[in-house]
DNA sequence: GAAGACCGGTTGTAGACTGCAAGTGGTTCT
DNA sequence: AGAACCACTTGCAGTCTACAACCGGTCTTC
């Protein structure tokens, strides 16, 4: 456990999310709405095996990023959980993708995303953390607010039709 | 180069940024003005090993994160600077500071960079980006805004001395 | 109610990465 | 001239990673 030996916050915060997987199953669970093994696993844009995806589930769910329980719909199916204080990584995701589409070389489809978490703002992200409490916590969110996963999700699907027939826009 | 497979922001940056040791170092070399190998090598309050802050050091300028030159003091010594993209990196530290200071067992002495630079808020970011960009890319900077790193270093003294030393402000 | 797909994993193996100690050739300080 | 300092490099053992194959149990479909 005491692995890294300072307690400086950025030396903390990387040795729970300092590695090339981490991060991206809390963005897949998040963006992506990915509750369960099999998604996270053949929907991973990135391709990740499974013994390392079991390894990182078991980890995180260990340093409390994220919890697991039977899902009441199917058997013999783990319904995956964030916690509050993985929600509260999404302005930090933000910044990061943020910069990431600034300064490296992104695709369009995939950086849509980004994109409108930028634009949105602290107030969208805010928006966004009361979602992600209502869907992974059971905490009901003000009434009254649009759902941003579906925002996104639909600025994401826009930009793939968008690449594959440029011109669809002006027929049927 | 095509490590990764994906041209999501996120998983871009990290490639880039997502180890144990790469953001440490821009840490290192942002908030405790560290410009030299030597310095980076025995000043770290994690403890890094020479060979793998060699390949990082490389491995940073090859993605331009980081330039090196010789420096016109000392000609067996080598001038580490930032380059932009990685000044940018400083409201993704700031966020990034505060995340694991509000969930992580964080020291105070170490915890207090980011407790200012959460406080100070994005014109605090603004105007430290300004002064890593006269000290690293040597462009001037705004006349008449104080330092924020003096502000940084000399909240972090103070702490030390409360820490090391409680009773010490009634005396002397 | 049997066949086959689907579920969350585990195992084996090869290769890459990491951390530590020691050493290198050259430079600067005294 | 000698010692300390500089930015690295080397050797080695241990750990982590990626890939493919393989589990036993469960659910759907006919």
């Amino acid at each position: 456990m005491d692995e890294g030996r300072s307690g400086c916050p950025i030396n903390l915060s990387l040795e729970v999310l300092g590695d090339r997987w981490s991060l991206l199953i809390i963005r897949d669970m998040m963006f992506g709405n990915r509750r369960h093994f099999r998604a996270l696993l053949t929907q991973s844009e990135e391709g990740i095996a499974s013994n390392i995806l079991a390894d990182r589930l078991q980890r995180l769910t260990q340093l409390g990023m994220i919890t697991s329980a039977p899902d009441p719909r199917h058997k013999q199916r783990v319904l995956l959980s964030l916690t509050e204080p993985a929600i509260q990584l999404v302005p930090v995701l933000a910044h990061l993708g943020a910069w990431g589409r600034r300064h490296l070389p992104v695709t369009p489809e995939l950086a849509i995303r980004a994109e409108v978490l930028e634009l949105g703002g602290p107030a969208l992200w805010e928006r966004f953390m009361d979602e992600l409490r209502e869907l992974h916590l059971g905490l009901a969110r003000p009434s009254g607010t649009p759902s941003v996963l579906a925002e996104l999700t639909a600025a994401y699907l826009a930009e793939v039709e968008k690449m594959s027939d440029p011109g669809r826009s002006l027929t049927s």
